[in-house]
DNA sequence: ATGCCTGCAAAGCTTTTGCAGATGC
DNA sequence: GCATCTGCAAAAGCTTTGCAGGCAT
């Protein structure tokens, strides 16, 4: 239940949280805008400002309840952290977002990345694609 | 020669064209935001607006003379488009960034699009790493 | 009761654009 | 000479923030 996530947050349970979750949770499209996720609840009938969208995705983000991710177009999309790690490939005909996940890219890129002294702390891979002709 | 480079674009020569380039070229770090092209043209004498630098910056990457980037914080950071295709690895505790190359996830990236029934037009890969203590 | 939330409007940041004058060819 | 550039200031687009009132607990 989402109330329970809140309040395992710390976050007090209110409308614009539970309303903000129920659309990531039940919106056919996994991966939203801020101001897609303001829209949807506008048109459902529901009062509440954009501030407060971004408000409350910063602090289900900062909680661990959504990720964002930074594709290109400016609009950061949200998505809900209820799955494992995976990244992500954006057809730039339809916008359509896919998920994947690759073991070997993973390996690589630690290897790589140890290679030159470092270890990952976090990584951003996004195919940008176009259904094959 | 740079001014070569700028014809063959369909660019005019301009000192503002030149200047951009030369700091591209000549400066110690190879990726910049505009806003770091900026100041330093400024620093060394130059005078010239930072509004002119972005124009300078988007007609290049048009022309394929740089390449832009979209690292996390804000500021789209520019390179030089001298190399062949390679992928980024940003130290979050020094900044400095990390080129490399490695076929075997180019591969597997292509691999894995074309599952989907796309095919690749582009692909962003950036690891964000810290040094390996 | 009180401390955490929300809405609104305003501000912040990066980047783009309109316009009038300047410059390369 | 004329189209292309540049600088400046203003605008645009996304996101954050200050503040005064509102709500959860």
């Amino acid at each position: 239940m989402e109330r329970q996530d809140l309040r395992k947050a710390g976050l007090k349970v209110t409308s614009p949280r539970l309303k903000v979750l129920q659309i990531l949770e039940h919106s056919q499209q996994r991966h939203m805008s801020a101001e897609t996720i303001y829209r949807a609840l506008l048109d459902s009938g529901e009062e509440l400002g954009l501030a407060t969208v971004y408000r409350v995705l910063t602090q289900f983000e900062r909680a661990g309840l959504v990720s964002r991710n930074n594709f290109e177009g400016g609009q950061a999309v949200f998505e809900l952290a209820d799955r494992t790690h995976h990244d992500h490939m954006v057809c730039l005909e339809t916008g359509k977002v896919t998920e994947f996940f690759d073991e070997r890219i993973e390996v690589l890129q630690r290897e790589i990345a140890e290679k030159y002294g470092y270890s990952i702390e976090d990584h951003s891979l996004v195919l940008y694609v176009r259904p094959k002709k």
